[in-house]
DNA sequence: CCAGTTGCCTAGAGCTATTAGGCTACTACC
DNA sequence: GGTAGTAGCCTAATAGCTCTAGGCAACTGG
């Protein structure tokens, strides 16, 4: 019998290109030991089950965006850290589509996930810095910031903007431009 | 033989609730079926197939919405319309989150659920009268509005803001403030 | 080189999706 | 008020995915 050398971290990152390829919901436990050429029984020695495998995707994922978050963050700040990491979220998303939409998923609390999850809500406050917000401000500005980017990506890839003419890109920067004008200018009060 | 006196709208109206009460990815053929305590295969006279199911329901979530948000915003302006109509997605998406997921399935061009869509971007735009901003910049403030207002609601239902103590309410009414300041004062130029 | 562990297999049960074909309860019309 | 037709629900059957249990073969370390 031919051992294949199966494992928790090679099947994780065959499932995250098995779902860019053809889509999250298509990733099954069935489909990944096609893709190794083994029974499906076989992969259970490695993983829990198959939501156990959807969230090892949701923390490599999340992994892979943080390390390249913090790379094009490095050296830069103000508008310019800004920009560089909503390109680096908006890019992950259109290159990975299956890995971002495996970060959405719902994580428990304290998963491996949550860590990487948290990563990510520093880098957002490190982008801030530049704009010296006090608290709480700063902890809506993160929120804001988040959802924003997070919308925005992810009514694009749901096809939300392909109905108007103006394109898509445009808008976005003209987005940053806005968010960069709020931070800059906090509303104190209404 | 009791006939229950299955239609499709019925079935998407119990699809509905079912999604409600236990999550959309529970809302099954099977399930569905038992809830009208018959076999499967019936539901198949009124429904295509399992994906005609969702997007029935998310036709249907976006359609109830829409005359939500509608009642929401007749006869208020500006910021007023702008608050109304916010709170009027988040706290749909909080009473039925279930169909609030169903919403964001992909629909292919050309489905009714793709007219119920084109109503809620005229409703946004129509929030947008208030703010005089001429075109391009509408559709870019439109795409903002509806990413930032998205993303909020996605992300405070996927958890991503229970990790820290300051209320998501306030930090909602912040962001809508900073929204509001965005849209009255519109950057004309980086 | 043998003992123990690990990796993959077969078998099988349970659930979901879907199709084909049949019988029966309504409906409409004479 | 009988009957023709349709529509609603059924059984049967195929196929895919998930997951458990138990077996044997291939590596690993002493």
């Amino acid at each position: 019998m031919a051992r294949v050398g199966l494992t928790a971290e090679r099947l994780t990152l065959a499932a995250a290109e098995l779902a860019d390829e053809v889509g999250l919901e298509k990733v099954t436990v069935s489909a990944l030991a096609r893709r190794f050429g083994v029974k499906d029984a076989s992969l259970y020695a490695h993983i829990k089950n198959a939501r156990d495998l959807r969230v090892r995707l949701a923390a490599l994922a999340l992994d892979q965006l943080a390390d390249r978050a913090a790379a094009a963050l490095a050296g830069r700040a103000g508008k310019d850290a800004l920009v560089a990491f909503a390109n680096t979220y908006r890019d992950y998303a259109k290159q990975h589509p299956g890995r971002y939409a495996a970060m959405q998923i719902d994580l428990d609390p304290e998963t491996a996930a949550a860590t990487a999850a948290r990563r990510h809500a520093e880098m957002t406050r490190a982008i801030l810095r530049g704009y010296k917000l006090a608290e709480p401000a700063q902890t809506d500005a993160v929120r804001m910031l988040h959802s924003t980017l997070h919308g925005y990506v992810s009514l694009e890839k749901a096809g939300g903007f392909r109905h108007h003419p103006r394109p898509v890109d445009a808008s976005w920067l003209r987005t940053l431009d806005a968010l960069d004008a709020i931070l800059r200018n906090w509303p104190t009060d209404t």
